[in-house]
DNA sequence: AGCTGTATGTACCGACCGGTAACATTGTCA
DNA sequence: TGACAATGTTACCGGTCGGTACATACAGCT
């Protein structure tokens, strides 16, 4: 992480200004909602009830606090990610299976919008945004993750396989927004399931 | 497709405005490689080369034109996806297998963006925007499609099948733009063919 | 009480957004 | 040559964008 956002490196050493703290509140739920840049700094100050100074006093401009929004939502994704890890210590299949159905459950809910990541990256393009790098750093971090895992399960070619769970993942997050309740995305564990057994050393 | 273009009508019985016409190719550029909201229609006039009139002269609004963006989109995918089709007739998996291979092929080169329909979908998620509603009525239709194909390839649970190469096709359009070069989505074939063989009944 | 530093608010900026009105110009076909 | 459609030119609209100079409220400390 070669730069951060003052609010950040508060939290680090305790005690953050309030106002800083309701806008990050704010923002990753405008955000994750609607969009980054269907949101306007106005509005969302706006929304968290306080001036907009508060705003560019905690974050140097809107594109570093969308990579603040980011790299809090990269924090959550890792504890529910390491939640399905735990629950099934020294078992991958397990645990990504585990993964993948919470994952198709949150798909069926109504206000489901996606992978807030995902989303970033599409928004964003360019290889130099701040909310881009996180959302690729995340991404890049996750593909490692599911090509250790399947190498853990003896596939007989970890990285396909690897490579073929997150496919179905990031398909669940975008079929989960664009199909809303019955969609695709509801299979995506029973889909994983299967590939993973067909891809195991016999 | 309750509403259309200006444009689009004109095309219907041949000859349509110069103008209009260069606009929709630049658009169809511009949009794809940036983003939709990311370019203003001041920038689409300034490429086309046309007055800012002649936009508003053939599309009633901006989201009208990346509607129309879209429904060309539409026409060119299923295009394609028909190409694959017609290649092996009767043969519904070397049908899909042969799609996805020129998807993953696409995803490997530096100016993919994955898919334009996808990605509409993810910067407008309000259910009502023109946009949108294009982008929804192609993937219900590549659902309903895809499906079918799983139906006639005789899978165990021909529905779930069908769902889950869907979640790998749109895994691949999002891989594609997030990794770039060596990306996941290079592997979609293979993963699908995966899929298919542990899919079918024995 | 008085001082000081921090957190917050008020009011404003120039730039750009999507969209339009009014009118001049071009090109084409009869 | 006349008529008409297509296009260009120019100027403009209200609204919103991201961002900031400056004033104020309010702690805690002495």
């Amino acid at each position: 992480m070669t730069q951060s956002s003052k609010i950040e490196d508060r939290a680090e050493r305790g005690r953050q200004p309030a106002a800083a703290e309701k806008i990050l509140d704010v923002a990753r739920d405008l955000f994750y909602r609607q969009g980054i840049r269907a949101i306007g700094v106005e509005e969302i100050v706006r929304t968290a009830g306080v001036a907009k100074p508060s705003l560019y006093r905690a974050f140097s401009s809107k594109d570093e606090l969308a990579a603040s929004y980011l790299r809090r939502y990269d924090r959550e994704f890792w504890e529910r990610f390491d939640e399905a890890v735990v629950a099934h210590p020294g078992d991958p299949r397990a645990q990504i299976l585990a993964f993948l159905t919470r994952v198709g459950k949150r798909t069926q809910t109504p206000s489901y919008r996606g992978c807030g990541m995902t989303n970033a990256a599409v928004e964003y393009p360019e290889p130099d945004h701040p909310a881009r790098k996180v959302s690729e750093d995340n991404k890049r971090e996750l593909r490692r993750r599911l090509r250790a895992m399947a190498h853990d399960m003896n596939a007989a070619d970890a990285d396909t396989l690897g490579d073929g769970l997150l496919l179905l993942i990031e398909g669940a997050y975008i079929s989960g927004q664009l199909f809303g309740t019955g969609g695709p995305a509801q299979s995506v564990a029973r889909n994983a399931e299967l590939l993973i057994d067909a891809s195991l050393k016999r």
